[in-house]
DNA sequence: GCTATAACTAACCGTTTAGTACATAACCCG
DNA sequence: CGGGTTATGTACTAAACGGTTAGTTATAGC
């Protein structure tokens, strides 16, 4: 045994973009699972590799650590939303598939839904405070848009219907099923997680959806 | 002027009904605003007429009253719509009514939808804590069924659907114009909450639903 | 009217929490 | 290789927070 009077001379690796990435995988968990005000900033620093300081020194304070958290969640779905081609489809085979994958997308993300419905808690002024939040729309929005209009040119979607409409009619039941999981399968004593109740439900929002955009 | 050297014998009016309805109606504004870490239990007190001690005295401690704040909540809809009465009108009607009432009511009562936000955000771990969660599903569903195979039997609605896969459907519609609304409306800059607005998709959510179950 | 108890007040307490002061080591550029 | 800048660790603090202690007053039942 080596009897250490001083401190050993920690090997301090440095890695700025790998630390910042380190706090933001870990406060992403915890605001996701606590919520802002029910997370602590102690807590997230001891799970990180790096310490209290380092939070501080790279996001200000609590609140910019949730903005960061909150900007890059919405930029992950972004990001895959943007590489999603459907153009191969017909225009009814291409929506059911987007909704398809919008379902799976949410129940794989779960973190991401609680993270947008404790931003909904705090009225948005997060995301307000966020810079790019137009450029969120425009992905969801167009990909669906064309879809659409390829359905009325095909004379298979009906007439009238607004693309944001649409999409918010998407949005909800998809969101539905994570979001309030907690409260409905309790109180209605049904399970909305094993494999075969998500199969179930997905088909019935995919048919929904078909429905109210079909002639 | 009277100067007073010892302190007014202050007339105190002793109605523990009312402490107690006092308490709740400020906490549920408070928990509904600010989430149940968010909320404070000075700032509740500092509310009432009463004082911190006797939110204590009447609930245990922070997460008895919040429970306390979410049974008061669910009660207040299972009484209304209890006394939903919709045998008079024809099966389509009913359910454009019931779906519309939803709509309405969950519009007019958004702390009812925040809390119940919040208390998904914490896993449904308080309404378990409360005794009576399975008695919150019999009326809904019951009037749900009822209109249902009144419109089986008259041949205005297809074969097949599940009273609470609908219910799960009218409720992810109505409560997301209502929960998601600050980010939604601040990403695709549209207004949700002008009478006009709400007018609109109250008729989209109608005849979404409509649009699924009949033939 | 007396008394037990339910309803209530004010001041206080220990802990937790977000945020900081200060020191120092690694890295980059000349 | 030296010196400024970026990155990091340790230890601390003031305020906020949930909860409590100790006592007081109204009221109902005898």
């Amino acid at each position: 045994m080596t009897s250490t009077t001083a401190a050993l001379p920690r090997v301090l690796e440095r890695d700025p973009e790998a630390t910042r990435a380190n706090i933001l995988d870990i406060a992403t968990e915890e605001f996701a699972e606590k919520g802002f005000s029910g997370a602590r900033v102690d807590d997230i620093a001891a799970r990180t590799n790096t310490s209290k300081r380092m939070i501080y020194y790279y996001f200000g304070d609590k609140e910019g650590l949730f903005v960061a958290v909150i900007e890059r969640a919405y930029a992950g779905i972004r990001h895959i939303e943007a590489n999603l081609s459907l153009d191969h489809l017909g225009p009814e085979q291409a929506l059911r598939t987007l909704v398809g994958f919008t379902f799976d997308y949410q129940n794989a993300n779960e973190s991401f839904i609680r993270l947008v419905m404790v931003e909904n808690i705090h009225r948005g002024v997060h995301l307000a405070r966020s810079g790019n939040i137009a450029e969120l729309n425009v992905p969801a929005i167009a990909t669906l848009r064309d879809i659409y209009r390829r359905g009325r040119a095909a004379g298979v979607f009906r007439d009238g219907i607004d693309e944001i409409d649409l999409h918010m009619t998407i949005s909800a039941l998809c969101f539905f099923n994570v979001a309030n999981r907690a409260t409905f399968s309790r109180i209605f004593q049904r399970d909305m997680e094993s494999p075969q109740a998500l199969a179930r439900r997905r088909e019935i929002v995919i048919d929904t959806i078909l429905r109210y955009v079909k002639q």
